[in-house]
Order: C-alpha cells, then structure tokens, then sequence
RNA sequence: GGGGAUAUCGUCUAGCGGUUAGGACGAGGGAUUUUCAGUCCUUAAGCCGGGGUUCGAUUCCCCGUAUCCCUACCA
C-alpha cells in the first residue's frame, strides 16, 4: 500500500519550528516512499483565544518558504476535500451516532462545575484523576429527559474497564497500556464540534492515511484512538511518535526560549536549505556515516522512520548560525544579494525602491561580506560602512582610531596615499595595492603597519574584506573623502 | 497523586555484546592572511547509579534516580 500522510495544524497562532519539524518529516516520508502528502487544518477549537484564523497564512507561508508543499491541501483542493475540519462536521456526527447506537459511546450531562468539584476531590484524595463516568450507565430514558430539555452535554468514548491496549510505534517500539486507566474521553462538544481525538481519527480514516507522525506528547492519547478504530472496526495506521524538541533548560521548546514562531527565522534571514537541514537533524540522523550537512535530495534519499531518535532534543540557535553561515557561504553570490537588498532598503540604507545606482554598488559590496554572514539580516551591520556616511570623528570606532591613528606615520601615509590614489590611471584593487605597497616602502614600516591605519581611515573600523578590495569597491571619490576628511582633522 | 516516554562529551548525535566509544556545533591551541570571518590542523570533553544475563556489557533485562510529556467540552 502506498505511504500517505498528513500534516494536520491547528490555527492558532504563528507556526511552532517543531510542527514544522514534523510537517518535514512528514514531506520527507512521503517523498521518500513515493508516497501522497496532504495537510489538514484542525480548526475544531473555536474559542475566541485560540482560534486565529490570519495563522492559516502563516501555516501556508511557512510550508512554502521550506519548499515542503503538499499534493493537496485546503490551498490546493484535492480528492480528500474539504481538508479544513470546521466544514467537515457531518462526517464526525455520522460516526458519533454509529457509536452512540453500538454503546461505545454517551451522552455526557455532567456540568462544568461538577467535573471541576470532582477533580478537586479527586486531588484532595489523591487518586487517579478522570472522569469518573457518572452518565454513562444514564437510563435512557434520563439522557432522553434531559436532552428534550435542552441541557447542553457531551459525547464521550467509553473506554474498556479491562484488558491491555497494545501500541506499536515506529520509532519506539511496543507500548502497553491498561485499559481501566484510560479516560472516558470527550469526543463531541457540547458547541456541536468533535475534539481533536474523534476529528483526526475519523478524517485519518476517511482520507487513507497510512502513518500519523505526531509529537511525542500524542503518546498517551494512542490508547484511545487505537479503541476508537477498533470499535468501529477500522484497521489503524502506522503511529509513529516523534521527540519533542526542548528549550536549553529542557523545557519544552517555547516562546520563552526566543524563537518559536517560524516567522522570526524567516525575518533573521535563515534559508530554507539551512532549516531545513537543521530542524530535520533535530531527531532524526543518517546513520551510517552521521553526515550532517545534507541537500534537500540527500535527506529524501535517506531518510526513514528507522533513523527517528527516541530522545528528546535541545534547539541549538548556534549551531543553526553556523549551518546557516554554511549555506550562504555556498550560495551563488547573486542570490544572496537579491535576498540582501530587501534588508539594506529596511535598514534605510537604500532608497525605497533603490536607484540603479544603489543596486549596482550593492552589488559590488554584499559578496565581499558574504562569507562572514550567518543570517542574511546581518547583513546590515556588516555592509553599513559602505553605504553610511563617514565623517571622521563622527562613525569612527573609537579604538581602532586610538590604536591605528597614533602611529608616528599617520600623516605622511595619508597624504602620500591621496597623491597616489589620485594618480591612479584605473581604480583597481592591484593598482591601489602595489600603491600602497610603494609607500609603505618609502616609510620604512611594516605592511601592517599601513594597512591598518588605512582601513580605519576609508571603513571607520579594524575588520571588514580585504582592504585593496575593500577601497576598491568602495570607490576613488568616497575613499579619497574619507581620507581627506581624517587629515584635516586628525 | 496517576500514567507514559527518555537517559552516550555543555549541545546534536553514531554505536544495534568484544571499538583506542566515532562525527558535528560550541570551547581551547596552532597554521594561513593586511584585520575579522573563513579554511586547514589540533586539544580537552561522554556511556546517570545499582543489580542481574553473559566468557564479555555503552549495548539485553530489572530496580532506583533524573528529566520531559500527558492527566481540559486545547490541540
């Protein structure tokens, strides 16, 4: 049987890196067995706080910016229509009344006062808590009563008082559980929609899914969902549970730690390979060679569920850096600098749009800095000396200038540097180097000597390219500016 | 309180009874260079504890411990 899995996202906020993680891993099994992709959208909580409707962009944006796009989706229509849940309420209501009629399933009065007394007692007496499942040897002639009098209740699973439920995950191998712990667990509301137990079971079955990949917090939830195919009969999928991914205190990975929202790794400047990469290493590894900087088809090739690790995993922002970094080391200059400009206009360093002007000499900057990049937003730091206005003092970092600018030499170098540059027949980076090569010859100093005190001078700073490369991009009439302006008021 | 899962360098991990316990990030050192970054080389750093099973346990089993997750008319 073909592989067919899902990603199914609930709208309640910006996108979470570890549904992402399990929306790749879902795209990777499916493209890896040759199989079918498809996302749903979970949208059965309707209170007003959890329910944010402008997220279903952001689920759309995300799974399009790491290129994991799915056969069909809500986006896309497809056989399975309608993949959002909230317009799929007839079908949950079939099985609900399937299950009512067999008795695997009742009608619930009990209020939400009594349940939270009952669990107050049950914390008080410290036993196991749950329901403890006072309607569900209602006579019917009462459920009938009561819901003739319009008492709003809820429909739960009536779950077996003995026997063992016997869970087999794909990444973790048999799990047992004992029935009589299990939870009567509500599957309709009272508003008339299904949980998230009775939904994704149902819609699981309706659309053919083969294997459900889901967090590892799912995993005490497997015991009733398993019960639920077996009453009505259905063969169930392949579960397989995935680690959860933790914060550096261990916890679960939240907005406390920084970045969750899939957004910010977008407005930093991450690409989509480097996440990609990334997030997929956060529990999962090739093996055999435990290579870790993989392409897109490499992964494909490799992976499979049997490589899933079973322990949770810590969210390493610096190693993201440098595998990032990596990425944008090997990409085509062009591309980097079309994902650059975007940033350098936001910064304002660029005029809105920019000019051709701009372009062209942003251009000729960013692949100078593109190897010391680690997220493309960093750009803007990196490249602001070339386009800000330098007016020594004013820009000048402080201890580059007490350190390079006190030489015994700095003046006859500069003014020898602006007659030289000046002379200069083609502004090229061998020219103004063997210039400056000359000069440090006709002072008696060391190379280092120049170079740096020149670099101070043209960029305000001690780091940066190369600095025959950096003058060169920089251009005759700025550099010479610059220059100037130091020797005036040095 | 109950249930479940997990446990190899600080972090991500390889290992699937016998290995000098391997790699990557990060950290330290060195080389290269006009600085930074990068690149290359290099060093330190780990099998949670206790019992078994076995000729032999990081590996298999049990117990303990620790951590995480679930314990909602949320997913």
């Amino acid at each position: 049987m073909p592989v067919k899995v899902r990603f199914a996202p609930s709208p309640t906020g910006s996108p979470h890196v570890g549904n992402l993680r399990t929306a790749i891993y879902d795209w990777l099994m499916a493209k890896h067995e040759g199989g079918e992709f498809l996302v749903r959208l979970e949208d059965t909580d309707r209170s007003p706080d959890r329910y944010a409707p402008e997220s279903i962009a952001d689920i759309e944006e995300s799974m399009r910016y790491l290129g994991i796009l799915p056969d069909s989706w809500w986006v896309s229509g497809g056989a399975d229509s309608p993949y959002v849940q909230s317009e799929r309420l007839p079908r949950y209501q079939e099985v609900i009344d399937e299950l009512i009629t067999k008795g695997h399933a009742y009608k619930c009065f009990c209020t939400k006062e009594r349940l939270e007394q009952m669990r107050a007692r049950q914390q008080e007496l410290g036993t196991p808590s749950g329901y403890d499942r006072r309607c569900r040897n209602l006579p019917p002639e009462d459920s009938a009563r009561y819901e003739a009098e319009g008492l709003p209740y809820v429909v739960r699973l009536a779950m077996p008082l003995e026997g063992t439920c016997l869970l087999k995950d794909a990444v973790r191998g048999e799990i047992k559980y004992e029935y009589r712990l299990q939870d009567d667990q509500v599957l309709l509301k009272s508003d008339g929609f299904p949980t998230y137990f009775l939904a994704a079971t149902v819609d699981d079955r309706l659309m053919g899914i083969t294997h459900i990949l889901r967090g590892e917090e799912w995993l005490g939830s497997a015991p009733k969902m398993i019960h639920l195919y077996a009453v009505m009969g259905w063969e169930p999928p392949v579960f397989a549970h995935l680690p959860v991914i933790l914060g550096a205190d261990k916890k679960k990975l939240s907005k406390r730690h920084g970045a969750t929202n899939f957004r910010w790794f977008i407005e930093q400047g991450y690409l989509p390979e480097a996440l990609v990469n990334f997030l997929v290493l956060l529990g999962w590894s090739t093996g055999e060679d435990n290579r870790e900087l993989l392409t897109v088809n490499e992964i494909v090739e490799r992976f499979t569920l049997q490589g899933v690790t079973e322990h949770p995993a810590i969210f390493d922002y610096e190693k993201l850096k440098w595998m990032n970094g990596q990425y944008i080391r090997k990409s085509p200059p062009g591309r980097i600098i079309g994902l650059c400009i975007p940033y350098l206009v936001k910064a304002g360093l660029l005029s809105n749009p920019p000019t051709t002007e701009e372009i062209a000499y942003a251009r000729r900057i960013i692949p100078l800095e593109q190897e010391r990049m680690k997220t493309l937003s960093e750009v803007v730091d990196l490249v602001g000396v070339f386009f800000q206005k330098l007016d020594y003092p004013e820009g000048y970092d402080e201890k580059a200038v007490a350190k390079w600018f006190g030489v015994a030499h700095i003046k006859p170098l500069l003014e020898k540097e602006i007659a030289a540059f000046e002379a200069l027949p083609e502004w090229s980076a061998a020219l103004l180097d063997s210039a400056v090569r000359a000069i440090t010859e006709e002072l008696g100093v060391k190379f280092a000597e120049v170079v740096h005190p020149t670099r101070v001078a043209t960029t305000g700073r001690t780091v940066g390219p190369g600095l025959f490369e950096t003058i060169e991009a920089l251009g005759k009439e700025r550099t010479l500016e610059r220059l100037r302006a130091v020797l005036t008021r040095i």
